[in-house]
DNA sequence: TCATGTATGTTATAGCATAACAGTGCAAGC
DNA sequence: GCTTGCACTGTTATGCTATAACATACATGA
């Protein structure tokens, strides 16, 4: 992750999202794991909304497209696409979004707009660091984590800005 | 926090409890703020339990005690100890527990064992300055965050090399 | 072909959280 | 004192999130 998101930026999506389905296929592929039609349906889902998603409303166009209709088809689509590191769980959000940066660093920090609710991955390897860093001196071994943070993006900033230029 | 949590060590628990009760009210108080029944108890019943609590588990010892037997009543409490900083929501466990280092570092990272569910706080004044420092460039503005981390604690750790001592 | 394992699908239920409204009690201002 | 306002507690009702347990389908390889 050495450029800055695109999730804040506006960018030919059309094409972002067909790449990304592209290298999620060979990602999926090289792991031996199976990229079954829901599966795949569910990244192109999330793919498409470009966006964090809760399972409950994944699992609505699954079964508006013919799908299972009960909540363990998309939880259970969804837990595959996150072990492979192809979307990733937004616990602030309770919800799902698709991996825009499959295949590098797989354990992102979240920047999630408490306005429009838009969702970035921002690269965490600089605060994982510190976070193990804290976390050593406690004898405590890190296994997985969760970094994410609430606040304002660019367009929303700006907009309060603009709303109240005096505050 | 300068010291290292308390958390994964043994100690006077009692001792602790009660010193952390005083300072909640004193933390309350100088802000103005209503430390009622309820309040505390839920407080209480947090510091005695020392771990994290789901509102629902905090909220079955309140109706035993003759308090309000409704969600609302758990979830009302918890919120205003979260407020005041004097508990934590973790979001990993979809639960809450009482603020080792209340008036301290307010926005603490934790550290959640998977074998025994203990959870402790650990500084996180570096990771959120690394977090910020990534956040910056992609124009985000950060106003709150969440870092928890997953592993194991020192005795757990310990006890799986024991257990299987060649892995 | 048949056994095995993986994936999908269903039913049912558990667990987490909040909206909306009612009653209570305290405190400030008349 | 009274009443007006406000914060707190409590209730009913509901909605959202998640998983356990079991049934079915389908591919792969012995």
């Amino acid at each position: 992750m050495t450029e800055p998101d695109l999730a804040f930026s506006t960018h030919d999506h059309a094409h972002c999202s067909h790449d990304l389905l592209a290298r999620a296929e060979a990602v999926a592929e090289a792991q031996g794991a199976r990229f079954t039609p829901v599966r795949r349906r569910v990244l192109e889902i999330l793919l498409e909304a470009h966006r964090a998603m809760g399972a409950y409303e994944v699992l609505d166009r699954l079964a508006a497209e013919g799908y299972g209709k009960q909540p363990p088809v998309a939880y259970r689509a969804l837990e595959f696409l996150v072990e492979q590191g192809l979307a990733h769980r937004v616990r602030r959000l309770n919800a799902f979004a698709a991996c825009t940066h499959p295949g590098e660093d797989h354990a992102p920090a979240f920047l999630i707009c408490r306005a429009c609710g838009a969702v970035a991955e921002a690269p965490a390897l600089a605060p994982r660091a510190a976070l193990e860093a804290a976390a050593a001196p406690l004898g405590f071994v890190i296994e997985r984590c969760t970094i994410e943070a609430l606040g304002l993006c660019p367009t929303c900033s700006a907009a309060a800005t603009e709303a109240a230029p005096c505050t």
